[in-house]
DNA sequence: CCCTTAATGACACCGAGTGTCAAATTTGCA
DNA sequence: TGCAAATTTGACACTCGGTGTCATTAAGGG
């Protein structure tokens, strides 16, 4: 079927460096902390100069939150492979299934939920990690619109980004309830209990409205 | 009633440094933009040296997203103003009337305006006022959750996160699908329409479920 | 007017990034 | 295999954000 390599070896070394840096620098970052952490040593700790490092990653952020953006594509693709009939708040809470499985072995769980906690204590990837989720919002608001308007496309309205949002929220709410919890219960159970909320179909095709009521407010 | 002042001299004239150097900086950087511009500039523009300039804010970003803690406390008033028997949602649509009003004069607003101009034009800063919007909606989902469970506290209950977090998201794309307008019609319509789509109770104290549903996926 | 206290500036320093360029390495090709 | 071109790398210097230190200056209070 194919000649050339898919990926050309060239990338697969490339990728090979990076992951490499990655595990390194994990263990740093666990050991002193992030910001404890500099380039220069994860760097040394690889082999390489500081000035190769940002070769391999644009900066010391993306080597801990550049895993996201696959995260993105995966998520984009699995709307794509939702049916187009299904209510778009069912679709939603289906993507979000594949960040149930998203590990499978206990090994790559165990550095995952690391990686996390390290985004978690630093405010400024955390920062960092919120815009990247915005971004992956904006990749599955465009699929909503589509849905919602499958004819002439609607500028300017608000809705499929507040489905897109509020459905980010309950996945969020339901991660952060999750954590403090005993992790007895499934993850899933949250994320269909928060979701849950707003259970009816937010907004079918044929309900659109115009943006004209204007409510006062009757207690002011 | 009192006899020293409540805000004293010193915090006055370094108030009225602060805004100087907001002024300042915000002419350099519509003029330059943000990256392009360097503290030292912002200082010596001033007639201060970088080191006062970090006497005054902790950090070039600050200068900017600063005020959005003012605005957090704003609206976590603006939410204790609300009748407790009031549903949810319908507070939280009264909570973001306050962004509504936040500007009257159309100088204030115009400055309002170039600041935001400045946050969403900078990858960076856009990351740092959606960390602060996290924190503005961890005030609020402590309040949220004090209303739903009066009573015995429900830890890691996901139901008050995603209910701010969804009306957040609300409020952000009827932000953004406001500018994208043509301003003819006002803000609040956009703000009822979107959050509108959830416009029954989302959760009335009444209707705590526990986290034990587990849906399937029929179509797997 | 003096004395305490706070504000300031100058300086040195660190870490994240970036540009540059020569040396080393790898790749493609004969 | 051997050689030339392309790529990778390391070393160096530099910018910019941010911090610690300390002597100098300004301000406020008696």
């Amino acid at each position: 079927m194919r000649e050339t390599t898919p990926v050309p070896i060239r990338e697969r070394t490339r990728r090979l460096a990076q992951t490499e840096l990655t595990s390194v620098a994990q263990d740093l970052f666990v050991a002193q902390g992030y910001d404890g952490t500099t380039v220069d040593q994860i760097a040394a700790a690889a082999g390489m100069s500081k000035r190769t490092f940002f070769r391999y990653f644009p900066s010391k952020d993306d080597l801990v939150i550049g895993k996201y953006d696959l995260f993105a594509d995966r998520m984009a693709g699995a709307l794509d492979d939702r049916p187009a009939d299904e209510p778009v708040w069912m679709s939603l809470r289906r993507v979000f299934d594949i960040t149930l499985d998203y590990v499978q072995d206990d090994q790559q769980r165990a550095r995952n939920d690391a990686m996390d906690e390290i985004v978690r204590s630093s405010p400024q990837l955390h920062a960092r990690y919120l815009e990247k989720m915005q971004r992956v919002q904006e990749l599955l608001i465009g699929r909503v619109a589509a849905r919602l308007t499958n004819g002439g496309p609607t500028p300017s309205d608000p809705r499929p980004a507040a489905i897109v949002g509020a459905a980010f929220a309950c996945m969020h709410a339901a991660r952060q309830a999750w954590f403090a919890s005993d992790r007895s219960e499934a993850f899933g159970s949250y994320l269909d209990d928060a979701m849950g909320i707003f259970d009816i179909d937010p907004a079918s095709p044929s309900t659109i409205r115009s943006a004209t009521s204007t409510s006062s407010d009757p207690s002011r």
